[in-house]
DNA sequence: TTAAACTTTCAATAATTATTGAAAGTTTAA
DNA sequence: TTAAACTTTCAATAATTATTGAAAGTTTAA
């Protein structure tokens, strides 16, 4: 496989992997993009590697800086601007983590709390409901904490000692 | 909020978060309904409860059964097909952390690895390629593998002490 | 056997989501 | 100032995905 091979390969499945972690294919593929890049793109050079429109680089670049994950990087001298992502995978990790907990999980645990705290008429059907939208709610919120604190953790010894003692 | 308030809340916000764990809504909203009915339930009841038409409810239910969260109940003396789901939170996270991993995760997993070991011709943006697409691979591959761990131990010892470790 | 009671399949259609590209907007060099 | 070089917005359209419902298929009671 040659590099440019490998380069479509990975591109084109880090976006439809998109949907994995909540963004859109063009999303997906501009991060890919600017991930394996050596330097800083400009929409242009986005818009020519993927072959989408300015419009929808334009609007996508604009989504991965609201998620933290793009920043613009202003080059001297140059009139356009340049994008570029965040390298580390820990740190990457780390930012969507949170961004998906506060957009989805958030809002849920609140609705599963909401819900599990209807009044108890004694009746089974309201009794299954309680019950199980409960267990929902606790283990979501469990889950969600468990989670951010693993990914904030910089890989310490905690977190080392953990993944020992579990593999 | 009364019971039937409640109950359409669940099971809405429910099918909305179907993505989150890559299924479809209707799929997701039947897999709610089920969750909170105190027995099983045929097709002809969840096409009403739903509003959704005969062959939606028959593919959805099918795809649930492959993905192993909804069983057929056979009940003595009725022509019909009920449905019942897993009801434990537990198992039912441990069988979709396993399908996820067994659909998306496993295959992304290999083009990371095809992709990684492309010759290392020595310029700047293959070395770029390589070393980034290693660093998804394995941290993919580690998050991967201590989720499915996590989820298969049955809250014991471990998973018991890492929680009150970590919060 | 057969026919009633059920389930499944699948082409057509509806609903949703992504994408385009041109017009409007903004910034900067001169 | 102004006009060239850029970016953003957004209505129109394309692409994708979900849903319908009727026809075909299957099962079971009699």
């Amino acid at each position: 496989m040659t590099y440019e091979d490998a380069k479509i390969k990975f591109i084109s499945t880090w976006g439809s992997l998109g949907s994995l972690w909540g963004i859109n294919k063009a999303m997906a593929q501009i991060q890919a993009l600017l991930f394996i890049s050596t330097k800083p793109l400009s929409m242009e050079d986005i818009m020519e590697e993927l072959h989408i429109s300015r419009g929808n680089t334009s609007m996508n670049l604009r989504q991965l800086m609201d998620w933290g994950i793009v920043t613009k990087e202003l080059i001297p001298g140059e009139r356009k601007e340049y994008f570029t992502t965040e390298k580390d995978v820990q740190e990457l990790t780390r930012i969507i983590a949170k961004e998906r907990s506060r957009r989805e999980i958030q809002p849920v645990i609140k609705v599963l709390d909401d819900v599990s705290s209807i009044k108890n008429d004694g009746t089974e059907h309201t009794k299954e409901l309680i019950k199980q939208t409960r267990a929902l709610h606790d283990l979501t919120l469990n889950a969600d904490t468990m989670i951010n604190k693993l990914v904030s953790q910089k890989q310490n010894w905690i977190t080392k000692s953990l993944i020992k003692l579990i593999k």
